[in-house]
DNA sequence: TCCTTGCGAATTTTT
DNA sequence: TTCGCAAGGA
């Protein structure tokens, strides 16, 4: 049984559940565990802190782990211990994570130390531990057992219906805005009934709340839920059936939660409902850490713990077993700069090492070559890709490493590219099957229901809504209903005739046929594969082979619940480690690796911090970059290069930048300037300097640091370096000018004969110079 | 029904 | 620049 995942046939089922046999469970503390087993071997070689933190079994303790201090040891013990000292069973424990990596490495690691006695433990991620109590109680929320868990793509689809529905407009108010209000709602505990006029805002003409309540109530009707919902409707059952709560209270006897400070409110009050009963919780985190505020983690979680949890012991985890001091240094110097913090210091017996290295560069594409010569330079001393990895802000920065490395023959994986079961035809093949597990299942009905083409068209799907939102019930009914009628044209009504009895037939041959086989039956039934086939699109072939490996897949598993299950709740990618390659990704989905060697490239004003985090988010958004910046730099156990570009191509806009801020917060000691070439394009640029009068918040660097400003304000600077000692244009960055049409305005770039202008009345343009005269 | 055209947006994304 | 979406035309 396994909550963690994994491509396995392993996927738990309602009806393993130990809930089934053990409603009442036998008293479990067994007092007098074997002799030796409290203090046995599984607690050899752990330092002083991560003992207690192992020990301290009761009542609510809070596990401070900073990076590299040997968290997930310290859990997986724990857990282990446990068992050992026979403290609980391992169905009265709840371990909970974020992801399923996680679960995975840590059932993994309990294994190894307690071997099969770890069956029946309950762990898992918030939402597949949700999705376990939804399913065994699904009735009592208004859903059925089978529910789908939709995934962010039907969200959107299904809020855009609603909203053309209301007659809200997309432009002024984008779906993906709207989405994501509701979904921090969601992840606030929030019903709809339960959100706050002013929350409320006027989102959507004021009416958001109305729409999100049209939201769940559709959700309901095609019996499903979104990823918000396997936790806000956990809430809803615990608050509504109190003797579900305390069976559950009482199960549970000891709670252990990793990375603690990446949960919302939701999570939260889960977690303190089904605490109360035993009051035996453990949670480790870090705050320093914390990176997912834009998604609704609050790191007031863990800075308020003790208070939440009266008598909580709080241990501090403080020796580091990465990195080097130079690192740990650094990264400490530069998280300081945070206000509200728990505080830790981290420490190592390490020896020195060496400083991190800090080089400024011309533009993207020196970086992205200066970082691939260093990484020929380690091959050569015989240091493995495996272990050195470029960490970026956004996604898009992987691309002219990407371009550099082929050039040069280095092999490199990007990590959290696009998922197999994102697909186009992944999705499509599993809707089918989404629809024969559950009817109900509109989102999935609506994808394939045309797809191919037989004659279902706009009208007629416009036709089934109007039913189905008039009498409040699923499509598929609605089609059954409409097919019985003689609303449709001939054409439209035996076209959706066939398709409903094709669902009805396979629905029936599901009972007959292994998950596998009908799989493959309802590709080729239904068309799909002769879709592709007789497509002359050029990635007709690629989609054909997928489809052929996504049957391979389902034979993972035991049925078509299962691997329904699996592929929504389990949407990480399974990366092949076994050649030798650089890792290439996002610093956020860096977070819990380790690597020797670490490239920190784009440490620039406005991408690192990025603007945006800025602009929304203020103070606080530039602490959760400068713990972005922690983790970077906590990444790495020997060696840190970080980088950034005097100018940078953003969406083809050559754009000037001045280093990060975080760049100057480094403390000095633990940093050494790489400058070869003289530095900022050769440039007679003093070495003095005046880096300081840059944004407010230098305090007075060294003078390397010295980047030239070219216009108001830290952001970026837009400006073409090329056009600028180009030929003969007349136009310069911050001219006044005048344009025919659009008035009075101000150059912000020039590209040529195209200039970029901001005009007073009409907004940036981009015009040609020949109708601009300059004032 | 499908294809072209045009407009707007372009951080991060564990589930 | 590039992508995705929506609207309009063949």
């Amino acid at each position: 049984m396994a909550l963690y995942g994994g491509r396995s046939r392993d996927i738990i089922m309602p009806m393993d559940d130990p809930l089934d046999n053990l409603q009442t469970p036998p008293n479990p503390a067994v007092p007098g565990a074997m002799p030796g087993v409290a203090s046995g071997p599984h607690l050899d070689g752990l330092n002083p802190d991560q003992k207690q933190a192992v020990e301290a079994l009761d009542g609510p303790v809070l596990v401070l782990a900073g990076a590299g201090t040997g968290k997930t040891r310290v859990l997986t013990t724990r857990l282990a211990h446990l068992l050992f000292a026979r403290r609980a069973r391992p169905y009265q424990i709840l371990a909970v994570t974020f992801t399923n990596k996680a679960a995975r490495e840590m059932k993994t690691r309990v294994e190894n130390l307690v071997g099969g006695v770890a069956d029946g433990l309950w762990l898992g991620t918030f939402h597949a531990l949700g999705a376990r109590f939804l399913r065994r109680h699904a009735e009592l929320v208004g859903l059925k057992s089978n529910f789908t868990i939709l995934d962010a793509d039907d969200q959107m689809r299904l809020l855009r219906q609603i909203l053309q529905a209301e007659q809200i407009d997309e432009k002024r108010w984008p779906a993906r805005l709207l989405i994501s209000v509701i979904q921090r709602w969601k992840d606030k505990g929030l019903m709809p009934d339960q959100v706050s006029g002013g929350e409320a805002g006027d989102y959507a003409n004021g009416r958001l709340v109305e729409i999100y309540r049209q939201y769940q109530e559709r959700l309901t009707v095609q019996n499903a839920a979104d990823f918000g919902d396997l936790l806000l409707l956990c809430l809803r059952l615990f608050k509504e059936n109190p003797d579900v709560l305390a069976d559950y209270q009482r199960l549970f006897h000891y709670i252990l939660v990793d990375e603690y400070q990446d949960t919302n409110v939701a999570q939260y009050l889960w977690l303190r409902l089904l605490t109360q009963g035993r009051n035996n919780i453990c949670c480790v985190g870090d705050d320093d850490q914390s990176i997912y505020g834009w998604r609704g983690a609050e790191v007031g979680n863990i800075l308020k713990f003790e208070k939440d949890f009266p008598g909580a012991k709080v241990i501090r985890l403080e020796q580091n077993y990465r990195s080097t001091p130079h690192i740990l240094a650094a990264a400490s110097g530069l998280i300081e700069q945070n206000e509200g913090r728990l505080g830790k210091t981290l420490w190592t017996d390490a020896t020195a090492g060496e400083p991190l290295s800090v080089r400024g560069v011309w533009d993207g594409e020196e970086e992205a070559r200066v970082v691939g010569d260093e990484i020929e330079n380690l091959q050569r001393k015989g240091h493995t890709l495996n272990e050195i990895a470029i960490l970026v802000r956004a996604g898009f920065q992987t691309r002219e490493f990407e371009e550099r490395f082929m050039t040069l023959g280095l092999p490199y994986r990007v990590i959290g590219g696009p998922r197999f079961y994102e697909r186009e035809e992944i999705r499509d093949a599993i809707a089918y099957l989404r629809v024969i597990h559950q009817q109900d299942d509109d989102m999935a009905l609506e994808r394939i229901i045309n797809k191919p083409t037989r004659g279902v068209g706009k009208t007629t799907l416009q036709a089934l809504h109007a039913l189905a939102r008039a009498q409040g019930v699923p499509l598929y009914i609605a089609a059954i209903k409409i097919v019985e009628s003689d609303e449709l044209r001939p054409a439209s009504r035996r076209a959706l005739g066939k398709i409903i009895e094709d669902f009805e037939r396979w629905r029936v041959e599901s009972t007959i046929n292994s998950h596998v086989d009908l799989a493959q039956i309802v590709l080729d039934e239904s068309g799909y594969t002769t879709m592709w086939q007789e497509s002359k699109k050029p990635e007709a072939p690629g989609k054909l082979e997928n489809l052929k490996e996504l049957i391979v897949a389902l034979e993972d598993f035991e049925n078509l619940a299962g691997f329904l299950e699996h592929v929504s709740l389990v949407m990480d990618n399974i990366e092949a480690a076994d050649q030798d390659m650089v890792s290439l990704m996002t610093l956020h989905s860096a977070k819990g690796l380790e690597f020797d060697t670490v490239f920190l490239p784009g440490w620039e004003e406005g991408l690192f911090p990025h603007q945006r985090s800025l602009d929304e988010n203020g103070g606080a958004g530039l602490e959760e970059e400068r713990r972005l910046a922690y983790v970077g730099i906590t990444r790495a156990r020997r060696r840190v290069h970080i980088s950034f570009a005097a100018n940078r191509r953003i969406h083809n806009l050559w754009q000037s930048a001045i280093p990060s801020r975080f760049v100057e917060e480094l403390p000095q000691d633990q940093v050494v300037l790489e400058s070869d070439s003289g530095l900022y394009g050769g440039g007679g640029l003093s070495q003095e300097s005046a880096f300081s009068d840059v944004g407010g918040s230098h305090r007075g660097g060294p003078g390397w640091k010295r980047l030239q400003r070219n216009g108001p304000g830290s952001r970026l600077i837009e400006a073409e370096p090329e056009a600028l000692h180009g030929s003969g244009v007349a136009f310069a960055l911050g001219d006044r000018c005048f344009h025919q049409k659009f008035g009075m305005g101000w150059v912000r770039v020039v590209e040529g004969d195209h200039l970029t202008i901001d005009f007073d009345k009409a907004g940036t343009k981009k015009v040609v110079a020949a109708f601009v005269e300059k004032t």
